[in-house]
RNA sequence: UGGCCCAUGGUGUAACUGGCAACACGUCUGGUUUUGGUCCAGAAGAGUCUAGGUUCGAGCCCUAGUGGGCCAACCA
């Protein structure tokens, strides 16, 4: 038993119970078991981060097992995401399993059920079945193929298994109970027939486990102590426990499932359904898009491994509806990347400052931190010059005590540089103003010591130079869906709820040292946000995506 | 013939065999700061869905109710 929590989880108090009874310790083994349908999710994270989480917890093995028993809807393009996913992620799997290496065990096992007439087959088409399936409050009825004997069963599962049924023709059932109470016990379907090719297994195998039959089993075969899957299967826990009593021996460990719920992320849909809607609707470019929850989309949004295991483990784990506002996603990654994005000047929206008094075709380099929060991050060398860009709602002309920004007659700092005043705007004829023009004090540089640069100022402003600035492409995300939970709502599509402003691109300019970056660069843009170097980008095209902007922005960019 | 699961500040979770309802996010103050960030200090905000019961004592146990959810794919 290991030392005494402050607090567990439900999940853990279970795992505890049952070390301090009959478990011994190294008989722990869990397993993550995606379907290879489609790609990783955020709620995928949180499963992720439960079974992988629990292995590293408790020094036991995790198995990476793909839950790969309809050939309809897999492909090995997604065992090779989730993989990819997972490891990027930042878990290691004990060993890497596939449902379909069991397909032999599980055939010669639903073989020995035939044989004792556990298991039938029945020849009516999936309408009928599901018709004598009853419902909720009606019991089932029986098949009348229920009772064929073993001789004809045999030999029709045969005829499932060497492809001389046709698809649709004859499904294996179990024969457990169609009076039940719990519908999936009314003699649920083992096997159906599919000639359809398999990505592991090609056409070897006409005939398909059902998750059911094939779930327990698996855990079984790789000997995994718990099986924690979502609350929606928890009807089918019965049946997972039927099934694992036709084949349980005494000597060997009994898997049990338990069941979480489900996390549920605001302003997000995670279906694979509707995600496919987004991309094939153009409302996104792609699975990876950065608003997308997948995966790849927060990879590619800038989100690091830690910040989504950490979100992961801080939303924790239970048994309850629950809709997680992304602001604790967002924490997440402000607090990874705080402490590790270098700090740089990116003008988002300009507007050209001129300081009236400086002298023309003068660049001076000027020393700035790399990141506060971190010393060894050391400093960088910045051009300064007579023409700058400021962001444009870094001016007003006048403005009441709360605005700390540049103003007519007032003073402020420009970041590691010198204390401006704003002095006169020039506007075009329509009224717009296209440029300010200020005076600095030549005595307050950043960093001189003297009088003149410590005194205090309202505000400071980020800047760049505009002779020596780079234009970049930056992309503004902002959340996907105007609404928490843009599909619950009985009477809308979710697709009423897209924001229509969930992508904004500007050309920036930053401060030339950004050509060198490379993809998938974290930065942090002084007083806007983190930013991440999309793949999109090239050398004559540096592109960045807004991964989330600062607390408490100031900004409405 | 219906069965099962769930209910704790705005959000997500804690509270070991019943013993002063805690943590994080968010919100609001104040301080530091050449980022309206970070950091530091502090505050507000629930009396645990309701009604009974057991008990010296109930968020925790029991009963009933209310509210929410799951189950009728040859999907997982």
């Amino acid at each position: 038993m290991s030392e005494p929590k402050d607090s567990l989880n439900f999940i853990e108090h279970i795992i505890e119970d049952d070390l301090s009874e009959d478990y011994s310790k190294k008989s722990l083994r869990f397993r993550f078991p995606p379907e290879p349908n489609g790609y990783l999710h955020i709620g995928h994270a949180s499963a992720i981060n439960l079974n992988f989480g629990l292995g590293l917890k408790y020094d036991a093995p995790v198995n990476l097992r793909f839950d790969d028993t309809n050939p309809t809807k897999e492909e090995q393009e997604f065992v090779d995401a989730i993989k990819k996913d997972i490891t990027w992620l930042g878990y290691e799997w004990d060993t890497e399993c596939y449902a379909s290496d069991y397909f032999q065990q599980l055939y010669d096992w639903a073989l020995a059920l035939v044989k004792n007439g556990k298991a039938y087959v029945d020849s009516q088409t999936s309408e009928e079945i599901a018709k004598q399936k009853g419902t909720p409050n009606v019991h089932g009825t029986e098949s009348p193929f229920r009772n064929r004997t073993v001789e004809e069963n045999l030999d029709l599962f045969d005829k499932m298994k060497n492809g001389d049924a046709g698809e649709g023709s004859y499904v294996l059932r179990a024969k457990i109970n169609m009076a039940s109470p719990n519908m999936l016990m009314r003699d649920p379907v083992m096997y159906r027939v599919l000639h359809k090719h398999h990505h592991r297994t090609g056409t070897d195998w006409k005939i398909f486990p059902m998750y059911d039959w094939t779930h327990g089993e698996s855990d079984y075969i790789e000997q995994v102590s718990h099986s924690f899957c979502t609350l929606e299967f928890l009807p089918h826990r019965e049946l997972y426990d039927w099934f694992l009593d036709q084949v349980h021996t005494e000597d060997k460990l009994r898997p049990k499932q338990r069941e979480f719920a489900r996390r549920n992320l605001s302003h997000t849909v995670v279906s694979k359904r509707k995600l496919a809607r987004l991309v094939e609707d153009g409302v996104v470019n792609g699975w990876d898009d950065p608003r997308m929850p997948t995966i790849s989309g927060l990879r590619r949004r800038g989100y690091t491994p830690v910040s989504i295991r950490n979100f992961a483990e801080s939303i924790g784990v239970g048994k309850r509806e629950n809709l997680i506002d992304v602001s604790h996603l967002e924490y997440n990654v402000r607090e990874d990347l705080n402490k590790k994005a270098p700090r740089v000047m990116v003008v988002l929206k300009p507007i050209k400052l001129v300081i009236t008094n400086y002298p023309e075709g003068e660049t001076e380099w000027l020393t700035t931190e790399n990141n506060p929060e971190d010393e060894a991050a050391g400093s960088r060398e910045v051009p300064f010059s007579r023409e700058l860009y400021i962001e444009q709602d870094d001016f007003k002309e006048e403005a009441n005590r709360k605005f700390f920004r540049l103003t007519l007659g007032k003073e402020v700092r420009l970041k590691s540089a010198y204390i401006i005043k704003g002095e006169s705007v020039v506007k075009d004829d329509e009224g717009n103003i296209t440029e300010i023009r200020c005076s600095y004090d030549p005595n307050s540089k950043s960093g001189s010591g003297n009088e003149a640069s410590m005194r205090k100022v309202k505000g400071t402003l980020h800047w760049v130079s505009i002779k020596e600035s780079l234009p970049v492409e930056v992309r503004l995300y902002d959340r996907l869906f105007t609404d928490a939970s843009p599909d619950t709502h009985k009477d809308k599509d979710f697709m009423e709820f897209v924001n229509p402003n969930s992508l904004e691109v500007v050309t920036a300019y930053a401060e030339p040292g950004i050509k060198e970056v490379s993809k998938g660069d974290h930065f942090q843009f002084q007083r806007l946000g983190y930013f991440v170097v999309d793949p999109d980008s090239t050398s004559n095209n540096i592109v960045f995506n807004r991964t989330v902007p600062l607390r408490n922005s100031w900004t409405k960019i």
